[in-house]
DNA sequence: CCATCTATAGTACAATGTACCATACGACGT
DNA sequence: ACGTCGTATGGTACATTGTACTATAGATGG
């Protein structure tokens, strides 16, 4: 029995000698391709849509050849998942002492880039702690220090942002899933005991870009007054 | 053909005569009965752990016999959802001015709720808007406009406060389900580049319902100054 | 007494994740 | 040269799932 079931496989030792790059016309079926094109086919299909065997078809490849690089379709998601979060950093910063601007870029961008792949907000509730989102804790919890947080309060501030972010996210996500689903529900609004929001025109209001930021704004007033 | 399809089915018209109300040995098959035997289905077995199968044996009864009464199992989840989130108000205010308090144990008691049924998280990002949300909704728009909250912040308010309280129960609930991963999260931070999160100990800060509050109250803090 | 509605259930099927097995190929020790 | 082993690929088979289709039975009303 050579090892096999253990996280992450051996894979690629080091080449022996030459580094060509792939001869490109076929598939040598990496860890990275498969997460690539996993993440493709969810854009295209949705979660549902992603299933073993049409993530194999597109790769060329047989179904269980994927198991050799994963460990199961729940791997998968894990890795997808984290491989949409990578951030790169602010744009050369104007202004770096400025970290109220720092903090909203790195949260827009977070928030952007779930609503580009929109099932990710959908997987965010199973396993959360992958490399890419531990990066942005770690910077997150950086700038907040280096902007006289005190001690006692970083960690719950950057939790506070945190369930901010992931909570418009999921919510815009869902919403606009459904997008109809929500017209009905203010359709229902008029004809039921929901006068207020229904006067206000809550769920037809489609500023969420505007609102993110509203809120986001709230939430680093009250932050920093500490 | 009879009218089958049409979301919530003809199923209870009145009952001709004695309201008799079930000999209680065995099975009427309703649909708050199918509901609440998945909600306990769903506590038990988690997500995966609902099955239509399993919830016909519980139930007693043929497992086709559900969709009479149900759409889909999809439908279920959404029901199953709503079901676990109707709100019966704060217990006889004391100080029924205090917008702030009523605020605050509105959404406690949303999260808890949401918590003691931990799967309900992962069924956010799906359906939303069950005539139970919208009841919370609508209370909070009433709570805001008559605290003084400015019309035209009113909307941003009341998604912030959603926002928020999803993101805090998403989260809580996820890091809840693997807690064993947490752990081992927090110890690969040692061995990795995250020298911050790792100092601070972000992840073994389990202080939950203190850092909800707190985070809270910082958002409450920059909407009470408008 | 026949028609229609309400409600229950069995059978069957297509789709899915993946365990198990067979195989091929290169590297390497002897 | 040959066997052995680790890497990698893929086929077959199976249990489990949601649900379409169909049959059936009691109740109701013409």
């Amino acid at each position: 029995m050579a090892a096999k079931r253990s996280g992450a496989r051996g894979k690629r030792s080091r080449r022996t000698s030459e580094p060509v790059q792939e001869p490109s016309g076929e598939s040598p079926l990496s860890r990275e391709r498969i997460v690539a094109t996993a993440v493709d086919l969810l854009d295209a299909q949705g979660l549902d849509g992603l299933t073993m065997r049409r993530l194999a078809d597109r790769l060329g490849s047989g179904v269980m050849s994927l198991y050799w690089h994963v460990d199961s379709k729940e791997d998968v998601f894990d890795l997808a998942l984290d491989s949409v979060l990578d951030y790169r950093g602010p744009p050369e910063m104007a202004e770096p002492q400025n970290w109220r601007a720092e903090i909203v870029h790195m949260l827009e961008d977070w928030r952007a880039g779930m609503l580009r792949h929109p099932w990710s907000a959908s997987l965010l509730p199973r396993r959360a702690l992958g490399p890419n989102i531990l990066g942005r804790l770690e910077r997150m919890s950086k700038i907040l220090s280096s902007a006289g947080v005190a001690d006692a309060d970083v960690n719950a501030a950057i939790w506070s942002l945190w369930n901010y972010v992931m909570g418009a996210t999921v919510t815009r996500a869902s919403f606009d899933l459904s997008d109809g689903d929500r017209a009905a529900a203010q359709q229902r609004l008029a004809s039921e005991r929901y006068p207020t929001i229904e006067r206000s025109r809550l769920l037809l209001d489609n500023d969420w870009d505007g609102a993110f930021r509203k809120g986001l704004d709230f939430l680093l007033d009250g932050l920093s007054r500490r």
